[in-house]
DNA sequence: ATTATCTATAGATCTATAGATAATGC
DNA sequence: ATTATCTATAGATCTATAGATAATGC
């Protein structure tokens, strides 16, 4: 029998994912992604198998290999599927509205808080997609294009007030800031990192402090 | 033929490695531990087979086996020889007499020029190890205590001339700075995540603007 | 009639060992 | 005599497919 298969949109049509024509076929899918994301963070992408992924998901091995052309496709898809959130997420973070009349002051503060609220709903957001990445250099690509898309919006943003920076140099002065934010974002995200760190600080205080370094640094005059 | 194993210093017991009784045994467990390394940060520990470490070591598979118990024994030396490295960089780093005479900024800068400097020279490490670290809870328990211990280690240092601090709450103030240093000097070590950033500093420019924004959120009287 | 699922298994690795052979150094 | 090395291979996975069976919906 030969199978018509449907590539969505991935750049290697290698990795393609079945178009299920009937409502079984997108809970299946659903649920390989499912797994596959609680999966990847226990155990790696080597350390996953497609059994295992089967398994979790309540169907067949041969089922999955049905719906996802390789062990690859699937996290693809599953990239594809986290990356789309993300997305969405970095539109509602941008979105102008949101930050009409605000200072800077607030936009950091505002960020922080939309990162913080993310982290709380969805701890395992982003993890394995991160994992996914970072075996795969297109991938890891298109990821970081996302994140640099988040910041450069936060950028402008800031750059719109920019009369209200004292620093000498605003426009490396508000970079350097928002640099130091992702960073420190990224580790507090990681548990595991987390308990290297010497402070232990609430979220609310985390943010007054972050904040209080920002204005500081920048020399701001709000 | 029964063979005696001595097991070094690690925790397991089971992961052991031979005492060499020849020259020939020191030097192909070097080899054996570089090709690890270097292989790690290519392929990830499952992607890393041991065929294919003997090949880079330039030895058989079966002498791989004679030295170390079995796979896992490998990654166990290698982070044992990196974290030992890692621990002599810590005291070189807070050896009293670096610092005497000197001010918060001075010790500041003077790390991040010890970081800065300790990637130039060898730029794989700590890379290796930190993957390994990640799969493996008790050693990565060790990693982040040897971190710890440089970070508290700076942590007093600064401390002790908390008089020159203007922030009103000086340890929580030298926590964060520390905090927000060590995850943007990691951050910086990863060139993948490192091409995310906004700002491209120079290390000279990196580190002059860290100082700046250390120094204005202490409220550094010097 | 088409789509989705299952079971069973071929074929490709990869880890680890057994047993033979070679080098070392007292 | 002891230590280190090599070759060859058993046994355990794990990916992916073939082919049979079951469910869906026009």
């Amino acid at each position: 029998m030969i199978r018509k298969k449907h590539s969505k949109r991935w750049a290697s049509e290698a990795h393609w994912r079945i178009e299920g024509k009937q409502g079984r076929s997108q809970r299946t899918q659903t649920a390989i992604l499912d797994a596959t994301e609680q999966l990847l963070m226990e155990k790696g992408t080597d350390g996953t198998s497609v059994a295992e992924i089967a398994e979790v998901a309540g169907c067949s091995v041969g089922s999955v290999y049905h719906h996802f052309a390789d062990k690859t496709a699937i996290f693809y898809a599953l990239f594809d599927r986290t990356t789309s959130e993300f997305d969405s997420f970095i539109d509602s973070a941008l979105a102008s509205e949101r930050w009409e009349g605000a200072t800077i002051r607030d936009i950091l503060g505002g960020f922080i808080s939309l990162s913080q609220k993310s982290r709380k709903d969805r701890p395992e957001f982003k993890a394995a997609v991160y994992l996914i990445a970072s075996e795969h250099p297109n991938l890891r690509k298109h990821y970081f294009e996302l994140q640099q898309r988040l910041y450069k919006g936060l950028l402008d943003l800031m750059l719109e007030r920019r009369d209200t920076i004292g620093h000498s140099n605003p426009e490396r002065a508000a970079s350097f800031v928002l640099d130091q934010l992702g960073a420190v974002l990224r580790v507090n995200r990681d548990q595991a990192q987390k308990s290297a760190q010497l402070s232990s600080l609430s979220n609310k205080d985390f943010k007054e402090e972050t904040l209080r370094s920002a204005a500081a640094y920048l020399e701001l005059k709000e």
